[in-house]
RNA sequence: GGGCGGUUACCGAAGUAGUCAAACGGGGCAGACUGUAAAUCUGCUGGCACUCGCCUUCAGAGGUGCAAAUCCUCUACCGCCCA
């Protein structure tokens, strides 16, 4: 793998090399949790020019399985993407899924949402899922905090989750030397050094200071490809995600990709590229488009390097929602200046009548032109000069 | 012509004397959503003041009762049955 700054001043710009293709940062990821990005085709995001989605080890681990993602040359083959893939480990849902979990040193232990079944998630499990699935960047198993969270519960998780993030690394690694001989979680296929995946760690530690310092040091000692920043966005304030984010950038090192995960709103990622992060995804985009909110810009380009510019909403875009009575028979397009095939095509009157008789193409659509906003943003972020 | 059953807010549908401006669905209106248990969730949905409130409603009209969507009478309409 190879990370290339091109230009960091005011913002990084960069290459990443995955094997899977060259992806540039900074970039955002369309989120496929369970294999899917919801309501599109595979087609249909790759129309979009997305380079990377996201999906998810916990979620794939329950359906459809790995024996069946084995089946089908992992998730490339499942979904029909030739692009590169990023999957979370499933730190996420030990926060999320937190009332069906329980955490030990070992590992997280979750009783099944869907049918009450058991799964346990280890550091090494967690790896070789991830090869399984054939995932470009895999992440560590983690736990995500929740907010608010005490200095006392922070520190004992991120103990854990550092512990984690050091046998992560040392499972992967042991793959990958297997891998170079043909190793098992590769089908008996060597694997080419440049089609290695990425393993990146991920930085805890709530919202104290000394807790996500000694995490970026300790995961620094450990040695990754890139560095996630996690954890945030999961109800605190803006500014705390900011402070976080800076803590943690003025650290991390700065030829090593940064990924604030989860996040987000169209001004907090933009905020943050010019904090210095290279990666995102969050479910907004979809999750809102497919609720009916949708992202229109109100200023055609980024005109400054200002990252004043752009921390408001209000610098830059507005938010439509189209089930809304006034769209009725507003012949416009979501966004007239948009160029996604939802805008050049279709009308807001029509959307918003495909939301009210319950046609699921509504949903897909208005996931489209927000995807296609997100992926615009970070294309304008990267030209900016 | 006779006998039964029905008529409740935009729609469907509870409620058969007081705690009823009236449950619950749907529809409508508005809002939320940040590594997706989310095609989900929340609020409002007779009018007016919007802070204890006030006013007009349960097919229509008239009764009985301190009190009626709820009981009685007639009328209108709908359904089934007998002629």
């Amino acid at each position: 793998m190879s990370f290339k700054l091109t230009d960091t001043s005011p913002i990084r710009k960069g290459t990443l090399r995955l094997p899977h293709g060259i992806v540039h940062t900074p970039f955002f990821m369309p989120i496929a949790t369970r294999g899917v990005v919801k309501s599109l085709t595979t087609a249909d995001v790759r129309d979009l020019k997305a380079e990377i989605i996201l999906s998810n080890t916990y979620h794939l681990l329950q359906r459809p399985g790995l024996d069946i993602l084995k089946k089908n040359r992992g998730l490339h083959g499942f979904m029909k993407w030739d692009k590169s893939i990023l999957t979370d480990s499933g730190g996420f849902q030990v926060f999320s899924l937190a009332k069906m979990r329980k955490i030990t040193d070992e590992g997280v232990a979750f009783q099944s949402e869907i049918d009450g079944s058991r799964i346990f998630l280890t550091p090494e499990n967690v790896i070789d899922a991830q090869f399984t699935i054939g995932s470009d960047i895999m992440m560590v198993l983690d736990e995500c905090t929740p907010y608010p969270c005490t200095y006392e519960y922070a520190k004992k998780s991120l103990d854990i989750t550092l512990a984690w993030a050091a046998r992560c690394k040392k499972h992967f690694e042991k793959r990958i030397r297997q891998s170079a001989r043909g190793g098992p979680a590769f089908g008996g296929k060597k694997l080419s050094p440049k089609k290695r995946p990425l393993l990146f760690g991920i930085v805890q530690g709530s919202v104290f200071k000394d807790l996500r310092e000694h995490s970026c040091k300790e995961l620094m000692k450990i040695g990754f490809d890139g560095y996630a920043i996690g954890g945030v966005a999961v109800g605190e304030e803006t500014n705390e995600i900011e402070t976080i984010v800076r803590w943690s950038t003025s650290l991390l090192p700065k030829d090593k990709p940064r990924y604030l995960m989860g996040v987000g709103k169209p001004e907090d990622i933009v905020r943050s590229v010019f904090d210095g992060v290279d990666m995102f995804d969050c479910v907004i985009p979809t999750r809102e488009a497919r609720h009916g909110q949708l992202y229109v810009r109100t200023k055609s380009a980024f005109a400054s390097l200002r990252r004043d510019a752009y921390i408001t909403s209000k610098s830059f875009y507005s938010v439509l929602r189209i089930k809304n009575e006034v769209y009725k028979n507003d012949l416009k397009p979501i966004d007239p200046k948009c160029s996604c095939s939802t805008c050049t095509t279709y009308s807001r009157s029509y959307i918003r009548h495909l939301f009210h008789i319950g046609d699921p193409l509504g949903q897909r659509l208005t996931s489209i032109h927000n995807i296609n906003f997100y992926l615009r943003m970070m294309n304008e972020l990267r030209s900016l000069k």
